[in-house]
DNA sequence: GTCTATACGTGGATAGAC
DNA sequence: GTCTATCCACGTATAGAC
């Protein structure tokens, strides 16, 4: 994993400064065990044996770190989904998949959903971050129902872009059903959903 | 505390305090005119005039108060858009009108999605509140899915409840795409959704 | 029952010394 | 880079006046 695109404060390549990782990685464990309206930074920096401010200079400020947890664990989830050269359809069966596996996150599903609509407001310092990471994630799969389509598996009027806008809203609106009620089976209405639009089902 | 145990819901039945309605409707202009990152109980008491502390006595916490101006709003969105004893398909077009009025509503549109995802967390105040909210929504939409079923407008295939689940989720995953790209055409997607669920377009 | 005044706790940001 | 120390905003709780 590069470090290279980091935030504002990104420091040189070579720093590897072990605190940092240290800090997200414990961060992430808080979360997971507590969710993320339990976390403060005063509880990071405890758990990780820091000052409370020695936060600040690896992050700038709450959101700061949310937001780099959550680029963290894209790059994990992404290696896990999408591997370049993968078959359009063979992506959309790895993106039903990563919403079985995200059921198994809860906290970390709330702390993604929290951050991202935080992020909508035009004021968010993250603001910016997310809309780049929705345009990477729409052109991404836009470009998987794309190949599809090449390959006559879409149905006739189902548009390549819209059909990746779509998907990605259902995913992120299905987070939000998924919470209020865990029986709300994340991965079934996402395959009902590319089902309707595919010329041939999935499958399992 | 004040009688019974009455929920983040919120009361309609005694409607006239006249100074909780001025400051659900000062907290509304407020969020309008600047978002809800902006909003605190101070600036609203002091918008309305009042001490800090008596909105205590109208509001238990601004969890509250958020939820209340929420279920406020559904009140007026469900006169807007759900008559009862409309068909089925119109239902499902005012569906898609709601999300086109939306647009102009931004940062209601942010306070929604705001609170509906943290009130996903299980330990939210408002978490029961906004559960039942969405098991009504979908058990509404899921009528109107089913009375098109019957007359014969559905595709094979297409069931009733989990097109419900999917027109939800896709409102709110739209709008957080929305949210970071305007450009987002938030009705032509959902209509567009549907389309492909219909056997008729809906039309415009 | 509704308002005011005041104070407390928490949590995030800031400044400067080592 | 990390610390100590401080400050301030905000939400909440308490006591009391009308």
């Amino acid at each position: 994993m590069d470090d290279a695109h980091e935030g504002p404060a990104a420091g040189r390549a070579h720093s590897r400064s072990g605190t940092r990782e240290t800090i997200l990685s414990t961060a992430t464990r808080l979360i997971q065990e507590s969710g993320v309206r339990a976390l403060t930074l005063d509880k990071v920096a405890a758990a990780c044996g820091i000052a409370p401010s020695a936060l600040t200079h690896h992050f700038a400020s709450k959101d700061e770190l949310l937001t780099a947890l959550i680029a963290r664990r894209d790059e994990v989830q992404e290696a896990r989904t999408v591997t370049r050269d993968m078959p359009g359809r063979e992506v959309l069966r790895a993106w039903v998949g990563l919403s079985a596996h995200n059921v198994q996150d809860r906290h970390m599903v709330e702390l993604f959903a929290m951050v991202s609509v935080a992020a909508g407001a035009e004021d968010h310092p993250a603001h910016d971050f997310f809309a780049a990471r929705y345009v990477a994630l729409t052109e991404m799969l836009e470009g998987s129902f794309a190949q599809v389509k090449e390959s006559g598996g879409l149905r006739d009027g189902v548009d390549p872009g819209v059909a990746a806008q779509q998907i990605v809203a259902l995913t992120d609106g299905l987070q939000v059903q998924w919470m209020l009620d865990p029986s709300v089976d994340m991965p079934a209405i996402l395959r009902a959903h590319l089902d309707d639009q595919l010329v041939d089902p999935l499958g399992r």
